[in-house]
RNA sequence: GCCUCGGUAGCUCAGCCUGGAUAGAGCACUGGCCUUCUAAGUCAGGGGUCGCAGGUUCAAAUCCUGUCCGGGGCGCCA
């Protein structure tokens, strides 16, 4: 289509003494507010020099050197000093609903990327909570997974969980030593609660610190049985409990990694950086001196020789690629840790490796409660596993409303549905760089810009089809197109571009605010025009079951699933 | 001090990458619409110095520079 326009465009301008390239015309022809201003338009402000007009006296003057209007095109305009192209409407109706009911799932998809791609994100770590913070990490990662996959990649999804570190050694610290009568349980509020006490105890009496320093050496070198096998059990009962959470948020792992299995490799990998000298000893720790790129100082052993973070991800890199073969590892993280990052890969730099350029970094900022930062460590913050049940329970009671005799099983599943769906949304619409602040009241309002509002419209766009109950026709009529339909129309045929850029810019963001948008405008039509038994029902039918399956297919990216009935 | 991310309606945000036609939503508020495909919906209304100041441009919320305010980070936590 803009091939066309800027060909015309071209010879219009030409007969009026001024001849432009193609790439000069083309990068002006824009798409216009509103559909009573065309399908294509194209702004003559910038001929005025060359015209030495008023703009809207050029976009006269070549509107009127076009003699013919091309085929596929049914009118050409001007509107003070735009130029506008009214694209065949009903052609292209026809066009975009017949390709989305033939490719169905598919629609919107591309292939031609074929990456192997990791990418890690979640990362919780054992012996602390999992709250709501930790949602929007999960629900990112697992949304890109999807975007990456449609885009034609083939994706690992990869958990990397801190299971050993200093914080399992205060839990384990201050079980031993407080509440040892206690059973230990899989539990998450109780898992966390150790933890909580663990650094209330600790800032209380600096001197204890000590303990947990030898008891984190112990654990780092195994050798404790009775400390070892405290660890393995607890750890799998936190372990456990994030798996009952990726259940229900719909989220599975392809590999896990564990920090307890990266020291040995970490403490190599510090080793090695040291004979190459990119690293150094400094006060009796191991670092590499990043001050030149203003990256400041990275610490990869402790002064005990103790395995920190940073060496244990340096590592993992180096598996990654190599043991998995990938050709691109993605970093779902938060931005608190986007110095840590730019520390890793600028190391990778220094070190020459090969595939830094394949490391992807994609920050996201925290969740917030209105009353300050979310932490693990003081216990200020609100459980997944409380806020689920609370959600559900309201989904329950307002489906109950609508639907009381509904069956316990339906009731349960319908309202989990509903429930993920709203909190995923809530972290997937705003712009992954913001803050969110965490307000209940907002997470249990099912009403405007929410995931209940989007499954609520694909439920009742699929009871239209159930009352119609009529097979569609692969012939239909769109008769003369009334702005609602149009508007609909062009939203959908607007997804491949969505998706296209959710996947350049790794941002699901573009995707949450698209679908939101589409339920807008088909909510509009569904008002405004009726389906059963209209003149045009077999077109309005074709046109719900489009947007159904264009809503379907841009709420998976989501990863969210839709309801039939709600 | 340095790095980084934000600042758009009373509140929460979209738009910024890729500059263009009256700056869009939701919540809250006011008033309509359920004998017609689910009212978790829809229509109408009020509400905006796009933090501030310069610059570039025919044109700036959008690009550049400076500045203010807020979040996060900056050597043995992850």
């Amino acid at each position: 289509m803009k091939q066309i326009i800027t060909s015309l465009l071209k010879e219009a301008i030409k007969k009026n003494g001024v001849s432009l390239r193609n790439e000069e015309i083309e990068k002006f022809i824009e798409i216009p507010p509103s559909p009573e201003l065309g399908d294509y338009s194209f702004p003559c402000f910038f001929l005025i020099e060359k015209f030495k007009q008023e703009p809207s006296r050029i976009a006269l003057d070549i509107r009127r050197k076009i003699t013919k209007v091309p085929e596929g095109f049914q009118d050409i305009q001007t509107s003070g000093a735009y130029i506008n192209f009214f694209v065949n409407r009903k052609d292209l109706s026809k066009q975009i609903i017949q390709e989305i009911l033939s490719k169905k799932e598919k629609y919107g998809s591309f292939s031609q990327e074929k990456n192997k791609v990791m990418i890690e994100f979640s990362q919780p770590n054992t012996h602390k909570a999992f709250h709501v913070g930790h949602i929007r990490g999960t629900t990112i990662g697992e949304s890109l997974a999807r975007i990456f996959e449609f885009c034609g990649n083939e994706v690992i999804r990869a958990n990397y969980q801190g299971d050993s570190g200093m914080h399992v050694a205060k839990w384990i610290w201050c079980y031993k030593k407080y509440h040892k009568k206690q059973k230990l349980k899989e539990d998450e509020s109780w898992i966390a609660s150790i933890y909580v006490d663990a650094i209330k105890r600790l800032s209380k009496n600096e001197k204890l610190q000590e303990q947990v320093d030898l008891i984190n050496k112990m654990l780092a070198e195994r050798s404790d049985k009775e400390l070892d096998s405290l660890w393995k059990k607890s750890r799998k009962l936190s372990l456990d409990s994030f798996e009952k959470i990726y259940r229900e948020l719909n989220t599975h792992f392809d590999v896990y990694f564990f920090e307890s299995e990266m020291e040995k490799r970490g403490l190599d990998m510090a080793e090695k950086l040291l004979k190459d000298e990119i690293a150094k000893i400094s006060e009796g720790a191991v670092i590499i001196d990043l001050k030149k790129y203003n990256l400041g100082v990275w610490v990869l052993l402790r002064k005990d020789q103790t395995v920190l973070y940073s060496a244990k991800d340096l590592a993992l890199v180096k598996e990654k690629f190599e043991k998995f073969k990938i050709n691109r590892n993605v970093y779902v993280i938060g931005s608190a840790q986007s110095m840590h990052m730019a520390q890793l890969f600028k190391t990778l730099e220094l070190m020459n490796f090969p595939k830094v350029k394949e490391c992807k970094y994609v920050p996201f900022s925290e969740v917030r409660l209105p009353t300050g930062k979310m932490s693990s460590r003081t216990g200020e913050n609100i459980l997944y596993s409380d806020f689920i049940k609370e959600i559900t329970d309201y989904s329950k009671k307002e489906i109950k409303k609508r639907f009381p005799s509904i069956s316990k099983k339906e009731l349960e599943s319908r309202s989990l549905k509903i429930s993920i769906a709203s909190i995923k949304y809530s972290m997937l619409k705003q712009n992954p760089n913001k803050v969110i602040i965490f307000k209940k009241e907002d997470a249990l309002n099912f009403e405007g810009d929410s995931g209940a509002y989007i499954l609520y419209t694909y439920a009742r766009a699929g009871s239209i089809l159930e009352k119609a109950n009529k097979k569609l026709k692969e012939k239909f009529d769109t008769g003369k197109l009334e702005e609602k339909e149009i508007e609909l129309i062009k939203k959908l045929s607007q997804f491949k571009d969505v998706v296209s850029n959710a996947y350049k810019t790794m941002n699901p963001n573009v995707l949450a605010n698209y679908s939101y948008q589409l339920c807008q405008i088909f909510n509009e039509f569904y008002h405004s025009c009726p389906v059963i038994d209209s003149e045009k029902e077999q077109f309005r039918l074709s046109l719900v079951t489009a947007l159904r399956q264009v809503l379907k297919n841009s709420v998976y990216l989501l990863g969210i699933s839709t309801v039939e009935e709600m």
